[in-house]
DNA sequence: AGCATTATTTGAATCGATTCACGGGCGACT
DNA sequence: AGTCGCCCGTGAATCGATTCAAATAATGCT
């Protein structure tokens, strides 16, 4: 017994022609099923005949029937997808670190999408408070180095956030950080092991807390060889700036044989302001960078760097994410501090290196 | 007369605590209000009294009241939210894109996510259906090199949606396209013009429209001058497969004199390898490059390149977007195609250009 | 004061997918 | 034959912000 006449279906049918979008109703109408039906056919296959499933599947092609996202998320309260709002979508740790949450989402049945702040802290709330808005199932946030108000109202009311590569923990969040001060002290310390004993640190600006902290580990490795180190401070962290950077610190009579550097774009400046004034490198002088972007691999010198785990980074944020959103109720905000390691490249490779500070059995 | 009682203000405040997200009924509840009003104060204050409206605003900020998204967008049944899909968030011509959406979207009042397909085709399409059901304003696409047809299939659904860097032009939507021919050819006639007599085009893999394109433009320059091109296809466009390529080219006996690469790291590629060969650039061999990524201004010797215009690609895309979105009766779909541009460096800049094809009055 | 206007506020209806208590139909088992 | 269960399918109720016709308050005008 038919339970809907055919003009029931004429209905839906019309309805798809005149533009409006169908919805569940027109496609239970024109399969001759309720709305329920639909769904299940939808969501729970297997509570369905066969039969049943196939008149529904072809309603829904014949429709061209596409689920209403807000819908559902208005009923189920949440969403399968993850914000992230990156600071800077153009350096290359950042996309490192968003290809990292795209893969571990990936992995757990997660939609990523992503938001560009772009170095503005207004734009930065503003997308947070979208994804917040949006019942997002979590956020992650590749903060500027500002106050993270923002982020903590919105931990505080609840919904699961995770702050990378932030400068401190915070007690109402999980934060994933890495040791800045760690990858300063390896570079300098890398320096030292290769000869070097008359250092300086370029990086800037200063109040930065990354680069601060890359400086203090620079510091901490001369002061225990009982090294000075000159510090320049920078404007940026572009390659402009790293040629008069080191045209600066190669013009002084006491010239510097080892130069750390707060970014690679920066060590290609110094690399180039070296290459002017003659100074050759890594012989006459020793180069590191940090963050391991293209240019320090693909460079003419090979820069060698202070890496970040970017991808891990991205990783280890979404896996404390989804700890949370399971709603783990052991779950406690922690801070996991990931560590840099050095790539050494040739712009450091002295060919005939001091023995000075080897350990030999 | 009091409307409510006092026990409808504790109600309102007890299911914030509770842990469930407030609503505009706990809001109006709390501030004694009816919730239509609530409404409006969120989206029409100047209909409200300034005194009602303080109550209300007062409610909303005890509770932390955050809109709901998903009820907002069911109600009107669009977002001011456009989608961005791109192929690869590491390539700074996509990144460049993003940001000139991101501009014009902005100033438009609409937010901008992004998706990264990772040139994964199962992804594109994932993520073209998530923004679809999510009721975005409208799409854009920045598309891997294959089909199309899910972006079809949701521009004949009627959603508004622009496909950037994209091969060919489509009935189905307006598309933003780069003549990659003119950039080939605008690459071989500069090598041309400076003195390259041998020339050779170092790219692939040519089943890619783009690369086959800058080929064919590349070719059209050379046959113009009369001059044989050398043709190298790579496997990749990175350095690594540069070098191989200019370490081939460069071993044979009637050695080029002028290379037209398919990208900036093909370039780095070609002039590592004519370094170690003891070739000089641009003396000996003139490169240019293609995308004018960072590090192709950033090299030791900067390097020439062919520069996609991609902040222009993504405004003119939203800007197509946002004009198909206003429904706008007479909008025709149209292919928009903008055009690349040399940027001369060190890399192609003999010291003694030859006079050949240099006209004078 | 009396009436016409305008300014505020109200609250039921709406959007569309999901949920779930309910019921019809059918086979199995006693 | 009777009854218990199970499988499928049903459709009203639900989520929460917005809308808008209607009610009410406030103001202006004669």
């Amino acid at each position: 017994m038919p339970r809907n006449s055919p003009s029931d279906a004429r209905r839906g049918r019309r309805a798809a022609q005149e533009g409006a979008r169908p919805s569940v109703q027109d496609v239970a109408k024109l399969a001759g099923v309720a709305v329920g039906t639909v769904s299940n056919v939808l969501n729970n296959p297997d509570r369905v005949t066969e039969f049943t499933r196939r008149k529904v599947e072809a309603a829904i092609a014949e429709l061209g029937f596409v689920r209403n996202f807000a819908a559902r998320t208005l009923v189920a309260g949440t969403t399968n997808t993850v914000g992230l709002v990156l600071v800077d979508i153009g350096n290359s740790l950042f996309v490192d670190i968003a290809r990292g949450a795209e893969a571990a989402t990936a992995a757990s049945g997660l939609k990523l999408l992503l938001a560009n702040s772009d170095v503005d802290q207004a734009k930065q709330d503003a997308y947070l408070e979208l994804f917040d808005q949006a019942q997002t199932a979590g956020l992650l946030l590749a903060p500027l180095d500002g106050p993270l108000d923002a982020a903590r109202a919105i931990a505080r009311r609840g919904r699961p956030i995770v702050v990378v590569n932030a400068p401190a923990a915070d007690p109402d969040m999980c934060c994933v950080a890495v040791d800045e001060q760690l990858g300063g002290y390896l570079a300098a310390h890398h320096l030292i092991a290769q000869g070097a004993r008359r250092l300086a640190f370029v990086g800037g600006p200063l109040h930065l807390h990354a680069i601060r902290d890359r400086l203090d580990g620079a510091r901490q490795a001369a002061t225990e060889a009982s090294l000075d180190l000159t510090v320049i401070e920078t404007h940026a962290l572009n390659v402009r700036d790293g040629r008069t950077a080191g045209g600066n610190l190669l013009r002084q009579s006491r010239r510097v044989d080892g130069i750390v550097c707060a970014s690679d774009p920066l060590a290609v400046g110094v690399i180039n302001a070296a290459a002017e004034r003659g100074v050759g490198v890594p012989d006459d002088l020793v180069v590191v960078g940090y963050d391991n972007n293209h240019l320090a691999s693909e460079s003419l010198i090979p820069i060698s760097t202070i890496a970040q785990p970017g991808l891990r980074m991205g990783e280890v944020a979404t896996q404390l994410l989804l700890e949370e959103t399971q709603n783990d109720p052991d779950h406690r905000h922690q801070t996991v501090v990931l560590e840099p390691h050095l790539i050494a490249r040739r712009s450091s490779q002295r060919r005939r290196p001091t023995t000075n500070r080897l350990r030999t059995p």
